[in-house]
DNA sequence: AACAAAGGTTCCAGATTGTGGAAAAATCTA
DNA sequence: TAGATTTTTCCACAATCTGGAACCTTTGTT
């Protein structure tokens, strides 16, 4: 019917044309009118309106008073209580502040997400040079630190095709499946300039309560302040800082 | 076909089954898995399962590695970029901190929600005796003040009933009325003892961008603490701090 | 190791349910 | 007020979803 990619799957257009709609409503900055919808997704005025009808009925959306759709109580409730890592993040506070301390170094928490890694939580270091925040953003795996870690421990599939982001970024397969051998042996993971020139990460694994990897944490900075050489000691830094001040609480990605 | 209250909305079957699945997922500490939402909702297995399997295809649910359902990548991403309020609340954060830091009662957030109002962020006073963290919950919106609030400027309609929670809770709706038009003449709402025994809140309008009433700020304290002398002047303080530091960002809401 | 049990997925015929065009409301503009 | 735009309601049709049963897959037991 759709001329998109539909996997052959069968018995759920409704279902899927609603999870579309919901979706771009999320996604979306602003409120989206249902002529918007519309001509975004292709479906009939009649359809759109009334898939959006029980979308909000749910819960899940609500009208702007301006005329719109957008995110709803429900989804707004599940934000504001911080969405299912809250507890990870919060568990894993106290050894990123002391790893920021001790390295003065941006460090981050990534853990799986749909198309790469998704930072979730991440503490600024003390130099002026450092990171962005990128909270909320996703990065292909292969080449970020924490996305070696978390495929190297089996927590997370390749997206799609090895991208080129720079001209040392990872596309062969038999060396990235040779490097995450090398990461399962060493218990870290690193990058140089395959993320970006001059970036340089360091990321090691976090455990749920189950000993199943489900994170990732790594310390970002430029490749002048982190050389070959110093890589093992931050690992050992951030496997230290987690070992003394982490412990896994049971929550929902565990 | 189900015998609880459909009101005699058709032509969303699938979709209404789908949200419901998925806010139950949403609302539950840790992952449900089929079966259990079968006994719960008492779909056929089957449909239940081919429901389950589109909403994690679109990335609003996902599996937990020991099997069960949980939010998905797509909000979780949400919640981690805070949801529609995240900015509401940004923008908010120094004239929170100025009416606690002024008054040294707990200062609250809300703004309407399912079924009353929402609590979306709180900054705590400095009494030891104050209002524990109720953020994510939902309060009547008759017997709160940033629900009278909210009601006074037409940014939500009652929901059901006038529940009563104390002695002193307004059911009344001809009492309600005249209160509420006595909030719009003085720009600001209080409850005494409607919602808890000894509870006082004093609650302010927050407009959005339109001069939309969006959000109630309010201060709770106990009554000992709040004479009805101080109202007005607690009222003044979230006034003159909210003129002073709070820009409308235009955001999701407004 | 073999068996049993529980949990989950796939299959299929059938009819209930969702579809989309058009018309009726509702809302906004001039 | 009339006109234009957006949204909801309506309805006949058939495409879509349903649910039971068979079929896998994983886990636990003897």
């Amino acid at each position: 019917m759709t001329a998109t990619a539909d996997k052959q799957v069968t018995g759920t257009q409704a279902i899927d044309r609603a999870c579309d709609l919901l979706v771009r409503v999320m996604a979306s900055e602003e409120p989206l009118t249902l002529t918007e919808l519309v001509s975004a997704t292709g479906l009939a005025k009649g359809t759109t309106s009334r898939i959006l009808s029980a979308l909000e009925r749910s819960g899940l959306l609500s009208r702007s008073p301006f005329g719109g759709f957008e995110a709803g109580p429900v989804l707004n409730n599940f934000a504001i209580q911080g969405g299912a890592y809250a507890a990870l993040i919060e568990s894993l506070n106290t050894a990123m502040e002391n790893v920021a301390h001790v390295t003065h170094e941006t460090v981050s928490l990534a853990v799986p997400g749909r198309d790469g890694i998704d930072s979730i939580a991440q503490v600024e270091g003390s130099y002026l040079l450092g990171s962005r925040n990128w909270v909320g953003e996703s990065v292909p795996s292969h080449c970020s630190a924490a996305g070696k870690v978390l495929l190297a421990f089996g927590s997370m599939t390749l997206e799609g095709t090895l991208v080129s982001r720079t001209s040392e970024s990872i596309t062969d397969i038999a060396l990235l499946e040779k490097q995450l051998r090398q990461v399962r042996e060493r218990g870290y993971a690193v990058i140089r300039n395959e993320l970006e020139l001059g970036l340089v990460a360091v990321a090691v694994p976090i455990a749920g309560p189950n000993g199943k990897v489900i994170a990732a944490l790594s310390v970002t900075a430029p490749t002048d302040r982190i050389k070959e050489t110093d890589e093992a000691r931050i690992a050992a830094v951030m496997q230290r800082e987690v070992a003394q001040s982490y412990k896994p609480e049971h929550e929902g990605a565990a």
